[in-house]
DNA sequence: ATAAATAGTGTGGTTTAGACACAATTGTTC
DNA sequence: GAACAATTGTGTCTAAACCACACTATTTAT
């Protein structure tokens, strides 16, 4: 074998949160683990590198096992190293974060693997440092939706201003008003109105609209702030 | 060996951007190399994860090591892992960047090591994918600096405003307005005057601050926009 | 018809950002 | 030592953004 005269090759294997939004709470596509180890506890979705894979694919394909989604947001977070993270052996993870629309993802694939979308509020503890992992993938979804419309890949194709202000006061846990919100969000120009009315609501039905995917890719290269009163807003 | 029944075990390397300020441009410790592979070329300062070694530990030991320096700011940027990014074996580079202060290194540490301090502005092409690394920092440079105040760290423990405001324009490659600038930075009441003035200036010269630390740590934990016209900056 | 709930739009005061002007300090030059 | 060049420190004004708040419109249930 040619390659580095150095002792150690360690095993390597990738973590996945994944956030979802069910109209009123922030959740988390969790495993209640029927395999050891740590059997019949929580965690998130995981598994190794493969040789002949890159990294970001491995993510996709961990993602896409699990949900049957592909085409969703996912961005690398962290690597996380602690010598006894794994008390098996020594495993180095790389943790991914996802935004996926939770109507979207496949049934069968999350029963077949055990998984339930659970609200961030009422997460269980999690096996090793999984829990480490989700609190620093919170705080960059926080830190990155302030910056960067990235809130839309929680939300169906179709959506009511109403229910993206709910989701943003949800991300960052605040009351917002409904009035300086939607002005604010409509002088983005990021929305389109469908003329449609979402019918599930009891009373005066918001109209519906689709994102500008044009201005969306040209946000998404610049910065942008969604919130009020951001600079005080706390992300511990 | 007790363990995962999984193939790959994989080499795992760090690699490091160090940032720094000569007073006028952000500058990069890099390493011309006298070593294989790629001797003769210019890469950044890595090494190799041992068994036993912390993820954070081992970048602690490589800034050590090249700058004899232990208390900078030290964070991890990301991991890059595509299959073929080094020539020689599959390796993954976990990817550190700091911020230190360009007087107190160690001038013998980087003569041992072949390093030199490069402006970012003319910053030779590196081995492997060790350029998309340090895009990668700067663009997390901006990103942070705009929201907490690190820049800092890059500093002297005593600098005048507008020593400040160059990093700040180096960092964003922008024109700020002194007095604006000034008033904004004095509202955030991070600085505390030393009564002292900075000798090294030919003509009236400003006074010198220290960094309030206890305002420091809270703002570290929350967030503050140090520039203007902050939404039109392109993070490109 | 009326009530209850939510959506949509408007208004005005306060704060902040950013353009700009002037006075003060220091070393150099003549 | 007076004039000057360079830079620092502080003040002011205007326009824009923020945000608190009020009113009207729509829909279903009773």
């Amino acid at each position: 074998m040619t390659g580095y005269q150095h002792s150690s090759r360690i095993l390597v294997a990738l973590d996945c949160i994944i956030f979802g939004f069910d109209g009123e709470a922030l959740k988390l596509l969790l495993i209640k683990r029927n395999f050891e180890p740590e059997s019949g506890k929580w965690s998130l979705m995981g598994g190794f590198l493969n040789d002949d894979e890159d990294l970001h694919d491995a993510a996709t394909r961990i993602l896409f096992t699990l949900t049957g989604l592909q085409n969703n947001y996912l961005e690398q977070l962290q690597t996380f190293g602690a010598v006894n993270r794994d008390p098996v052996e020594r495993t180095l993870s790389v943790v991914y974060y996802s935004l996926v629309n939770i109507n979207d993802q496949d049934p069968l694939a999350l029963k077949t693997h055990n998984a339930s979308w659970i609200d961030l509020d009422s997460k269980p503890a999690l096996i090793f440092d999984h829990d480490q992992m989700v609190d620093a993938a919170l705080r960059q979804l926080r830190y990155k939706a302030a910056l960067y419309p990235i809130g839309f890949e929680l939300l169906p194709e179709k959506f009511t201003v109403p229910q993206l202000q709910k989701l943003y006061e949800a991300i960052y846990n605040v009351k917002l008003d409904r009035r300086n919100f939607s002005r604010k969000i409509m002088a983005t120009e990021l929305l389109l109105g469908t003329g449609e009315k979402d019918a599930s609501s009891v009373t005066k039905k918001a109209q519906l609209f689709k994102l500008n995917q044009e201005k969306y890719q040209n946000y998404l290269s610049g910065y942008q702030s969604f919130l009020p009163e951001f600079t005080e807003l706390s992300l511990s």
